[in-house]
DNA sequence: TCACTCCAGTACAACGTTGTAGCCTTTTCG
DNA sequence: CGAAAAGGCTACAACGTTGTACTGGAGTGA
């Protein structure tokens, strides 16, 4: 079987508290006596057991990721970004998906699975605001990348309101009027969906360009095949437009191929601009503009959030909210061809 | 605090490991006595401490999962599969990434992490046949997606060998016999990247077309800018090709962009089929043409077998390997013009 | 009726670690 | 130089669960 502490002890000649203040590197031990222990340790391959760590301590090492799905580029990115700024940390990540189901979510955050883990970041999608009070939770919480106001937990996001705001603005500078929207959600006012549509009325309006509801095309899972089909929707709808914002790019990328297929070209019949900056967007034909939302600055300040409040028998501090800076990228879907500009 | 077994002991008017045996639906309990139990835990909201059962039964009831990165298509699809064929067996799945980097693989096996884990699915790329000792491991271990052959583990992989074999010749019949490959790994004879490249060969042979050492192009890790970087590498040789057989759809898909960039039309002038059938490549522009590994499969297969391996005291079994069904999926990329081929 | 098995449940220890309390020795400083 | 403080270490209990061993009583068959 696998060495414990007592055998250490044994063979270095200590009492057993003393090798786990060897190996949790606490103070007030002898330079000699921390070799002896970690001659020990070396010779028996010594590894502490953790789920007795956890049961004595409390603490797992291990943080909880819940998120929609992984399939979804987004929140693959995401994934990857969290694992390596908790790794940085010593921390590893249990990662469980809700497929956005709002039923799904709310019975995670009573998951006896939990206790399997010291807190957790946590990716709602399909939860109303109705549904704040369940996230007065008695664990160490963050929450990413939606803004439910009046939750009472610390909240790491993006300026979604601003960001869409400059998407839409980047198309009405392209000399674009009339532009789609694909990926709104039925009565979302608060999350993610909900904040970009604002974004995207607010820059119509401040170019005096009426908001026409037709233009809009609702999405519930942000995944290309919806993508494609609210595009294809749209053009059924026969209103006409110069412009597509895809409120993420996978939604953006799916419908890209259908316009392509009905023969409408991007720029110059169509700019599109997407929002998330998934690696995908630099390799589609055309490239893809979109927002980069600086993940890895979001992956970074949440887990250190979440780290603060695990460390943190400070108590109920105010629920804090982070945002991380976004930057507009420009690619090959919204450039606009001097030449044309030139010519007519 | 949480209520504990000795609190619902309390309640029920039951010992203590009444209560476990309840939870655990253990036999031998009259209908009362379990009705009882179940009321006392109702009435506390009663829930295990999972770290305590870990220490005292061994199981965790959690599952590892190293891979490259999530950030790659495949891999995320594939932590999506293995995610939910855990859940059905209600296991959670604890992620790893290693980047495919070969010392960060090896340590990953010795990682005190994992014991936190029962046991561990392992999706290795940097390890070599030489490293097939260190899988010598004490704990249950599933390697996917690569064949050591000369291991001692269970494996769930696909026919990767006949499933290029198949790609390659489908090129063939699509009238084409300069076909380029992008994603060999330098000297890798086992790995997918070696297995692939031999269905590749064996294919070629089959139709009496030469190997040309020209046509292939290396990549490490299988990512979209290695694909676009493998295909102008591929273009600066100047070496004549009529297809494109990229060895995983993201490469392929890097690639794809770099050949329209290059007004190289596809199928016409070159044939495309890449290897996994992520989402991505049914939506690009054209649709790729690509095999399909039977994914769901293999994580349900390899969920499976780690869980047997879990259960099983039965000791050392036979190390198992079992292949998934792949299937050619024909798209645009490869589609045969039938006007053209009238016209000509 | 007796010996046996089976059922339903109990008492207690043990898993391997860390927190608490305490003890002896050394250092510090008025 | 003596009292107080700090350093270095030990002994023991406790975290919450499950496995083992055991105990009465009910049912079974000769």
């Amino acid at each position: 079987m696998a060495a414990t502490v007592h055998d250490v002890a044994a063979i270095a000649g200590v009492s057993i508290k003393t090798v786990s203040n060897v190996v949790n590197n606490f103070p007030n031990i002898r330079p000699a006596t921390r070799a002896k222990v970690q001659a020990a340790i070396a010779e028996l391959g010594y590894q502490p057991n953790l789920a007795a760590r956890s049961l004595r301590s409390g603490r797992t090492g291990t943080i909880g990721l819940a998120l929609p799905e992984l399939s979804l580029p987004y929140f693959a990115e995401l994934a990857d970004a969290v694992i390596r700024a908790a790794e940085r940390r010593g921390l590893v990540v249990l990662i469980e998906q809700t497929n956005g189901d709002r039923s799904r979510e709310l019975a995670m955050l009573n998951s006896p699975r939990l206790k399997l883990t010291d807190g957790l970041l946590f990716s709602p999608l399909g939860m109303t605001d109705d549904d704040a009070a369940t996230l007065n939770v008695t664990y160490p919480l963050v929450l990413l990348g939606e803004r439910i106001l009046t939750g009472p937990t610390d909240h790491v996001s993006m300026r979604n309101e601003q960001a869409a705001h400059a998407a839409t603005a980047h198309l009405i500078e392209c000399g674009r009027r009339r532009i789609a929207v694909i990926g709104a959600r039925d009565g979302a006012v608060i999350g993610s969906a909900g904040l970009r549509l604002r974004g995207y009325r607010s820059a119509l309006e401040e170019a005096d360009i009426r908001f026409d509801p037709d233009l809009v095309v609702l999405a519930q899972l942000w995944n290309r095949g919806n993508g494609a089909a609210g595009m294809r929707e749209l053009l059924a709808r026969g209103v006409p437009f110069d412009a597509l914002f895809g409120l993420n790019d996978t939604l953006t990328l799916g419908a890209l191929r259908v316009l392509q297929e009905h023969d409408l070209k991007v720029p110059d019949d169509v700019a599109v601009i997407g929002f998330d900056n998934i690696d995908e967007a630099q390799f589609s034909l055309p490239s893809l503009s979109t927002i980069d939302p600086g993940r890895p600055e979001i992956a970074e300040i949440a887990v250190q959030l979440l780290a603060d409040r695990i460390a943190g028998a400070a108590g109920p501090t105010e629920p804090r909210e982070l945002l991380a800076q976004f930057q507009l990228i420009r690619r090959e879907s919204t450039a606009v061809r001097d030449t044309v500009t030139a010519s007519s």
